[in-house]
DNA sequence: GTCTATATGAGGATAGAC
DNA sequence: GTCTATCCTCATATAGAC
């Protein structure tokens, strides 16, 4: 198992996010390059500072030490490039929760780790999520479905986290009176919209972070007995 | 006060969070045009769906009706409408706040309504804050100081809640073992990225989103006592 | 695998007629 | 206030030499 797009998969269920691509070398197919890993590193880097569409193929190739005629032989398009980064994370962050979701624990334990998980991709993958949610919507607004799989990727991780709370409802270890649906919409966006502002070195870490959320989700940030409180 | 700028704003201190333009009818200054307020919103809203790069002078000139050098006659950039987009809404915010902190309240009542202030913006100021939240690191990654306002304006806003959540520790109503600036990022992410998914019509409004959000934020989503779990 | 050279198109913006 | 016509720049992508 050489593809770069599953070798971090822990040894989870490596089913990828994507299909395989029609495109030259497209993610998840053929047989991994370093140097082209490397410029797809190097391409993330600057989707992420950028925005994908104002980085141009021209910046990717200085920043390699090549001109821009050169990446073709890598990449037949610039969507390639931003393809690879986004199912690379998307194919280790899927196969991360399966892998907890296998486990077995009550559901608060097994959202525990879910929100572990999801704190600890953003040093790894910070580049690549902050492409996702900066360039998520012009991704999907390009024709055709190349960009499909996201909103698949995005389904299948809904799911997940919506069926462990509403067990932990069913266990009485979850109040009753939050919605799944919405509750695991503000999961998600407080863990991934960190990378906005996320450093490493500052005063957390992403499992100081992680710890520091999981209190505060489950107990909330006020004192003493749950209050009726009226605002 | 029939500037576009300040009259959502309550009443409140009308200062503007950026000073005069020093281009052609710059956000904040100079009489309003209706024909031109217009336009801003059209241009939003292609802003918002397709990202500020992508959406291009024609097709805001198209969706007006009019050829793309018309624009020009309302504006003297494309840099220009995206700036009144932001000043209309962080003006409208920040005169919001002020207004919240001018009112008497112990901090946890303050920093409800806050949070309630957060998500009624929502539907007025979608386009914007979408183009905020996708947009915001290009604009800043602008050669020049035109758009240092919207870190201004951010800094102000973080001081002014990070204020009342250390004020709620410091009266005993907010747990002293969370951060409050972290504690604070993670309000404002919650909030301002559920403009990527709310859609008015649906099982809550936004007035229910708050509620539903204030309730989880101040005693957690878990049941019973507060617990000293091991995830 | 990289370079040179270039096709091809689209974008923001302008000038001046109406 | 809008249109016509157009400039200029810069983008992605290609072809073929080395």
């Amino acid at each position: 198992m050489e593809d770069v797009n599953t070798r971090k998969n822990s040894g989870a269920t490596a089913t990828p996010v994507k299909r395989q691509g029609t495109t030259k070398r497209a993610a998840s197919s053929g047989p991994a390059s370093e140097r082209r890993d490397h410029l797809v590193k190097l391409a993330a880097e600057l989707f992420a500072r950028k925005g994908f569409q104002a980085t141009t193929v021209r910046e990717i190739a200085e920043e390699a030490g090549i001109l821009s005629g050169s990446l073709y032989h890598h990449f037949d398009s610039k969507e390639t490039i931003v393809d690879e980064v986004l199912t690379t994370f998307l194919d280790d962050l899927v196969g991360r929760y399966r892998v907890a979701l296998e486990q077995d624990g009550d559901p608060r334990t097994i959202l525990s780790e879910m929100v572990r998980i999801g704190f600890s991709t953003l040093e790894p993958h910070r580049a690549a999520i902050t492409v996702m949610q900066n360039d998520w919507s012009y991704l999907r607004s390009l024709p055709g479905d190349r960009f499909d799989y996201l909103v698949r990727a995005e389904d299948e991780v809904e799911r997940m986290w919506v069926e462990q709370i509403k067990l932990g409802q069913a266990a009485g270890q979850l109040r009753a009176d939050v919605d799944p649906k919405l509750t695991y919409r503000m999961i998600r966006d407080t863990i991934w919209v960190a990378v906005r502002w996320f450093r490493p070195g500052g005063r957390l870490n992403t499992a100081g972070l992680a710890e520091h959320y999981i209190t505060v989700l489950f107990d909330g940030v006020a004192t003493g007995e749950r209050s009726s409180h009226r605002g």
